[in-house]
DNA sequence: GCTTTGATAGTACACTCGTACTACCAAAGA
DNA sequence: TCTTTGGTAGTACGAGTGTACTATCAAAGC
């Protein structure tokens, strides 16, 4: 057996790839010729390690999913389990803002893939329901411990502030790719909403 | 002269042909001649009225925005401008939903265009920061009117609040576009959140 | 040392794309 | 009536796409 290559590892160097691509360039700017180009492959190695572009596209989405799933824990572990779960929850939607570059890139690349699976079938949509439902029920359960620990008042209802928290740190995620804000703004206005739901117990940060 | 034809009928027509293929299909499969196809004309025809692709894309963007804008107007105009700006609030963030097959093309296409512009200098993005900032600019002035009138507490930021709400909305919006629920419960959702700005004051729309 | 075989490279083919070009048709003005 | 001209149709071309195919290289096993 020759110079043996692992196979995981190229995979991820080809997705790597595919994925500046798509963050620089758009997604539809993601072909085989400029994925291979920018991994400096020849055009066959990436046919050689997927064997077709839509396995390419969805492994691309996976390694994306995989790398954003790792960068929140990243961020949400070191402040602990045992920590306030008002600081977790912090902790996501602040992560959930696309405030540097890696994470600009994340954004995009993941809204033009969920726009691509609505509409294209080989992508599944499972994907972006898992992630999202997921984020949901960590947060829902965070806000419920909040709620027994006299951290929120009781009358706020866990699921619901969970589920309108996350799709407003995904709209103004949206709204900070497209230029209409800056991520600061955006901090700022997040950050007035979780000041509502505990007032004067977010002002640890920054 | 020949048998005049209206200009802007005929790039209406095409270009209502391109957001039907853009919302059934995907942005991607919009090219010259399946929208030719798709409007019953020859590929020649789409070029005599958009000299290039470039320019057909960017016409059926505005085309879409202008729909949109329409749309949501009729919906809250009838609202009546003396009527309580809470009510206003509560159509414009409802309308901003796909809760029909209209709107969910609405919301899918232009989101398409949107991701598109980010990464094609092309497609000018000060269209997607135009609306949003009319957009949140009318809803502050509706909720300053309804901080006037006690209608909401006076410690509210109208500012912040309406900027967290229309993302809230977008971010529920694209939630229902990928599956992960439903537009009833995004509406759920949606009314808990101005329930809570204005408790008891949401009641009246079933 | 030779063969096998995993890995890489180059090339060719069928297809689709945007666009340019030419031809055709029909109505209005002379 | 004949010519001009706005509108429509068909086609051809170069570029770029995904993919199949063959060739080459280098290390491991006999």
């Amino acid at each position: 057996m020759p110079k043996l290559a692992d196979h995981g590892e190229r995979r991820a160097q080809i997705a790597e790839a595919l994925l500046r691509i798509a963050g620089s360039k758009g997604l539809h700017a993601v072909t085989m010729r400029s994925v291979a180009a920018e991994a400096g492959f020849a055009v066959a190695v990436v046919q050689y390690y997927f064997e077709s572009k839509e396995k390419l596209l969805f492994f691309g989405l996976q390694h994306l999913a995989r790398r954003m799933g790792e960068r929140v824990w990243a961020h949400v572990g070191p402040t602990g389990q045992a920590a306030s779960p008002l600081r977790v929850v912090d902790a996501v939607l602040t992560q959930a803002l696309p405030q540097d570059e890696e994470s600009r890139v994340f954004h995009l690349v993941y809204t033009a893939y969920a726009v691509l699976s609505v509409t294209d079938s080989a992508l599944a949509t499972q994907p972006f329901m898992d992630g999202p439902n997921e984020m949901q029920a960590f947060l829902t359960d965070q806000l419920h411990k909040a709620r027994d620990g006299g951290e929120i008042a009781a009358r706020l209802d866990p699921e619901a502030e969970a589920a309108g928290l996350l799709a407003m740190s995904a709209g103004l995620g949206t709204s900070v790719l497209l230029g209409q804000r800056t991520a600061d703004e955006a901090l700022g206005v997040l950050r007035y909403h979780l000041e509502r739901i505990a007032p004067g117990r977010f002002q640890w940060s920054p």
